[in-house]
Order: structure tokens, then sequence, then C-alpha cells
DNA sequence: CATGAATGAGAGTTCATTCAT
DNA sequence: AATGAATGAACTCTCATTCAT
């Protein structure tokens, strides 16, 4: 998830470890409460309970101390521990558990990724970066699809490709609608339940890819 | 589409007309050049060709002559040219000639609409107008939604207003990744032609909503 | 009491004359609610509702109006509307008289007595307007001690002038005490009504110099 | 004198003691020499020989360093080191004593208290201050009246309180005539000596009181 | 005489970054 | 490896004053 070309190497001491990790840590901590241009060096180190001087041992900038955030999450982020579908299961049943999982883990890092929806509509880098997640997503969901049509169960006019960039998306903004805007109170739409927000995902994409349904 | 609020009385004389309009053109000019985050004030006077001073009598700050910039695309944007459909029309039609719409009106403010999603994910002010103006779009289509299924023709199970929310976000993510996303060469994701969006946008919707299809 | 270099001549025409005196109470209204420093010129052009421009044609600026403004309560500060009383009378009760009727001008022309203190600490012209006025009320004074000291009344010993400017400063130090400081509630001196204000400064006039006193 | 909640903490190292010095001393000279408005933050810091940000390591804006400022003169002007005076001693010789340390203290910070004066027109924080430290006086020194007034010494007739309002303003008064005050050449009351200046304030003061005199 | 838009110099303030200790 | 004082460039915003209309 993280640009590896944005981290260096980790110090070799424990005492500069440890200070590395408090460092992003606190960053993680003052990004979210702040936000990413809010913020400021100064109330990283603070929170750190470090000088500013000591904050240039590990990172060049407010960007490369974002980059080693981001991949504290990024493992949990990629791949969501889903529980096991065997391949052969209902198509269906597959695309709900993946559902699940991934609301599960927009969920768990929500404050991270509006974070970086935010940094990446400002720095090219983390623009990049988002889009070579997206784009990982995108690839493993057009395998996906392409299998179905393969198996004949799914619209076979569809670009595999194209289909599971425009649903991919789809899933992707449902979760930042539900776990990162605050929800405006009042006007707006309504709000749904997880459960309901996983049924109604997974039925659309179903509906989308013209899988036979037993109901 | 602008919030109303932030915008002050327009200036009565021809010449404050003339200056205050030059102003918002330049800064479209900038912003789309810089971003709203590396635009400065004088840049933004320098191109309109006046003073610092003058930009203050029409504008408080950035923020405002930003909401400004906006209010030029907002007719354009919340009620694309549409072709008149007949609501008797093919449903797949009237889906098909809205997505177009849809999808010219954000490639004519593609660079807005950027900078739009980059000034909403920092400014709470424009994050409400964003939201504002999607709550309309997926009110409007679940509205259409609704019709459908009252009419037999879309799956019943689904509720109108959540699937509307997540198709509406599918089409409007597809503009963004299509005519704002610059198209990350090599890597990433084929590029389509305009048709084909339209078409697998038009495709996935109206499989989602189960309409019946006639191919 | 104003400075008439400060002073350029009327305007002719009924509109000019017209239109200065509004501009002169309404800098009074302005100078009184925000203060000299903190006004600014469009404050008081809007407060008598003409044109920025406008100002110009009467005034060359901020210290120009406020020299104006000073002449319209010159009069009054200058010549208080003292009840006459005769010369041989009784000198404490002439004392009496002169300080009530300072008192009674002080407390009138009060929001004004505080400007010109703020004005004459931060702008050497009306520094000496103030300087000026303070000296004719000092050399009156000083005149009347003179001829109670050669009417045998009043302590010889005391240099007129300088017990002048001693007992002078007493009075304008307790009328700024008492009508334009904002008493400071809870902590500070007590207050005292106007009548006790006048007694008490009148009856260390006279001890002060040692006048014969009947009780 | 100064008011302790505009101070914040002290630096604690060496090197920021010294720099936070040479700001306060740096910003004196300037103050007296510029007046406090028309002083820049800028002056001070060149004078210090620090960069423009230093300043704002150590205070927030001007009004604070003037705080600081204050504060250095504060002791020798809330307790200037009077002559020991032994409490039976001739009043009217506790009352010169006092006078002449007090024109004393007035003449070692005239500059001082002509800035005190000039802000406390201005900003309402050091008007109270001000007012706190008249305040000390007048009730020193009312305490003190009230004590000749039980030996039997002074007038009975006089309030206590409201008669060192106006004596403690009367002397006040005086050192800012002569200390502060430019004499304006030619015109305006003659110069006194120092001497006739502690003089003729005592002989008012006890006078005033009524206090018995060997003369 | 009146208008009010335009001017532009100048001040305060922030904060990432450096470097002597 | 850690400190934290010092730096200084950069930007915003104000408002007295002018002048074409």
């Amino acid at each position: 998830m993280a640009d590896t070309s944005l981290l260096r190497d980790l110090p070799t001491t424990g005492r500069g470890l440890r200070t590395r990790s408090a460092l992003v840590s606190a960053a993680r901590t003052v990004f979210e409460r702040d936000g990413y241009l809010d913020s400021r060096l100064i109330d990283i180190t603070k929170e750190a309970q470090c000088s500013a001087g000591t904050f240039y041992t590990y990172f060049a900038g407010k960007d490369e101390i974002f980059a080693a955030v981001l991949e504290t999450a990024q493992e949990d982020m990629m791949h969501p521990g889903m529980p096991h579908v065997e391949a052969d299961d209902d198509p269906i049943a597959v695309i709900e558990a993946s559902n699940r999982a991934y609301f599960a883990a927009y969920q768990r890092n929500a404050k991270l990724m509006g974070l970086l929806e935010q940094v990446a509509n400002i720095d090219p880098q983390f623009r990049r970066l988002r889009q070579r997640r997206a784009d990982a997503f995108v690839r493993r969901n057009a395998r996906s699809i392409a299998t179905l049509q393969d198996r004949g169960l799914a619209d076979a006019k569809l670009d595999p490709l194209l289909a599971s960039l425009a649903l991919s998306g789809m899933i992707s903004r449902l979760g930042f609608a539900y776990f990162v805007t605050e929800p405006n109170v009042g006007e707006g739409v309504q709000p749904a339940s997880f459960d309901d927000l996983v049924s109604i995902a997974t039925r659309l994409w179903a509906n989308a890819l013209r899988l036979p349904m037993h109901d």
C-alpha cells in the first residue's frame, strides 16, 4: 500500500526503533485528530514526547511519516482477514464474504482512509499510492468476474476490467460514505446498518453481473 | 451547488461587476493550474490585473472566491442539458441518456470537479457543499428507481435510496476516475472511450436493477 | 481648546456645511464608540452616510476631524457655565462653585475627555493642545491663589503657580477617575456621589491653601 | 505592577534566558525611543539581534513583551527604596520622605511611566494594570491618613479614602507633569527644581490634612 | 460636490528545518 | 541519538488615500 520508495531503512538500535515507533504512533494520533494539513510536526513530536530535532533523525518530512503511518495499516487493508471460502462455493456467498471483509477493514481504518483521501488529493505521491492500491483491488475483482464469465455465470457482454472498475468503485464509495463522511444529520440519506450495507452491495454486485439468484 | 451563504451581494456598478468577474475568472484559471492549496491570492490578483487590496473588496478570502468559482459551474453541473426523453420511453434509454449527460458535464468541468474533491477533503464548508450536491443526485435517482419498482420493472428487493446511493456513487466515481485522475500510463487500468464508459455504466446500472433486457 | 492651526476654513455652500457637520457628528459618535485608534475613516463616512472620498473634501485625515470634534466641545469645557459669584464672596464658596462647574463639564464631556487623554498620549499635536488647555486652567487658578495670598487669606509660603499646578492636577485627576475610568467593580476605591466629590475637592483645596474655615 | 497573567513561564535553558532577556531589554529601548504604537516587532528583534521568528518563542505579541518590560521596573516603582523613617517621627517628615522617594522613582522610570500612560489609554489590559497599581498607592496612603486622624493630627472631616485618592492623584500628576511631559518651552508653567517639587507637594499635602505646622 | 472602486506599502505571524550543544 | 532555540522566507490582510466618473 505504501510507496516503499518513501521509506528509508529502519534504525538499528533498540532505542532508535522505539523512538521511531513512538513517532509513527503519535503521527497517526495527530493526523487523525487534526487532519494532515492542520497538523504540525511539533504536535507530533510533542505527542511522541521527543524534540523537534529528533523527528529528522527518522523522517525527512510530513509526507514521509505519513507514508510510514499508512504502512502500518497496509496489511490490514490489502488482505483483510477474509474467512476462507471454497472456490466452488456459491459465487454470491464469495462476493458477500469479500464485501463484508472489505467494509469491516474500511471501518477499522476509517480515519486513515479519510486521511488518505485528503492527502491523495493534494500530493501526487499519495495519489499514485492510492491508485496502485485501488488498481490491485480492481484487477483482483476483474479476475474474479472473468472467471465467472468463463463459467457462464456472469453477463458475458461486460468487459471484466471496466465492470470491476465500476463495481469496485461503487463498493469503495459506499465505504467512504458510511464510515468516513460524518453523517449529516437531518438532511441527506438515511443510515443503514452494517449488514444492510453488505447486503445491498452484494445484491447490486450480483445483479450487475447477472448472477443467477435463488430468490 | 455553491453555498449561497458564502456569497455576498454582487457589486452595483459596472466597473465593480467587471472587476469581480475578472477575479473569479482569474481564480478559476489559477486554481486549475496550481491547485487550491498552492495558489496564492496574489497570483489571482496578478492574473486579474488588479492589486491585492482589490481582492478584499469582493471576497473575504480564498474560500469565498472558490465558492464563487464553483457557482459559475453550478448550473451546468446540476442540470446538465439532458436530451429530452419521454417518460414512457425505454427505461434503459432514459438511464443511458442520463449517464451520458452526467459524464459529459463531468468532462466539461473535470478540473473543477477535481478541485472540489481536493477542497472538500480539506474544508468542512465545501465538504457539506459537495454532500448536498451528491444528495440531490442520489435522491433524484432514488425516485426514478422507486418508479421503476412500482412499474414492476426493477428488483423490488432493493431499497431505492440505498441502491441509488451505491449506483450514483459508482457513476460519479467512474467520472472521477476517467476525467480527473491523470491516466497513469503503463500501470493501472486500460482507458476506455467515452461511449464505452456510457455503455458499461448503463449496462451495470440496468443489470443491477434487473431491468428486463432485450439482447 | 482645539488647535486652530489644525482647522481649515469652513465650506461656503449650505450643502457643504451640512455634510461637514454630519461628518463631525458621525466622527464623535464613532470615536466615542470605538476609540480613536480603532476607528476607521470608513466607519465615520458610513455613519455620516457619505462616501469615503467626500471625507477628504473637508478633512486631511483622522487627526483633523478629531480636532474639529474637540472644537465643538471647546467652549463648554473652557468656560463651563459658572454661576456668577461675587468677587468678595466667601473664597471657599467661589472654589466650590468653580469645582462644581468643572466636574459638571467633565461629566458632560467625559467620553471626549477620555478620548483626548488617549490621543494626547499618542499624537504630539494633541499633547500640546491638552497642555495649553491645562495651562490656561492652571494660570487662572494661580491668579486666584495669588489674590487670596495678597488678601492674607492663603498660605503665603506657597508658590502660586506650583500650588495651582498641583491642585488643578488634583481636580482634573479626580474628574478623570470618576467620570472616565470605568469603575472597577469589586476591587478599587469606593464610589462617591457627585456632591461628595465636589465637597472633598473643595475642602482639600481650601485646606491646602490654609483658608480660614468656619467649622 | 505587571499583570502576571500576561507572563508565561521563563525559559529553562541559559541560552533561552539570555535571548529572552535581550528581547526585553531591546523592547524597552525601542518602546522608549519610538513609543508603543510606532514600534514594530522587527525593530525589537533587530535591536536584540535575533530573527523575527525568535520573538514568538517567548512572546505572543507586543502586549506580552510590554508586560515583561513593565515587570522589570515593577519592584522599583512599587517599593521605591524609601529611607527608613520612624513611625513616631514627625508626620510631615514621613510625608516628605515618601514624596521624595516617589518622585525619585518616577524620575528613574519616567520614560516607562509615559509609555504606560500611553498604553493604558489604548489597551484595557494595561488600563487595569495601571489601575491596580494606583489603587495600591491610594489605599496605602488612605491608611496613613486614617492613622493621623486617629491620633487627632489630621482633619477628621475628611474621608480618608477619598482624600487619599485626591492627594495621591495630585502627586502622581505632578510626577507626570515634571518628568514625562516634555517641558513646553516658552509657554506653559515654569520649571521647578526637584526639591521645590518635593517641598510644594509635601506642604500642600500636609496643609490639606491640616497637620499642625511648625513655621 | 459626491462617489466608491482601486491602490499598495507594510505589518504580523507561522512553521518546517537546521545545528550547536 | 537527542535536544530545542534560532532561523527566515512567505503569505495574508488592512486601510488611508487617490482619482476617474
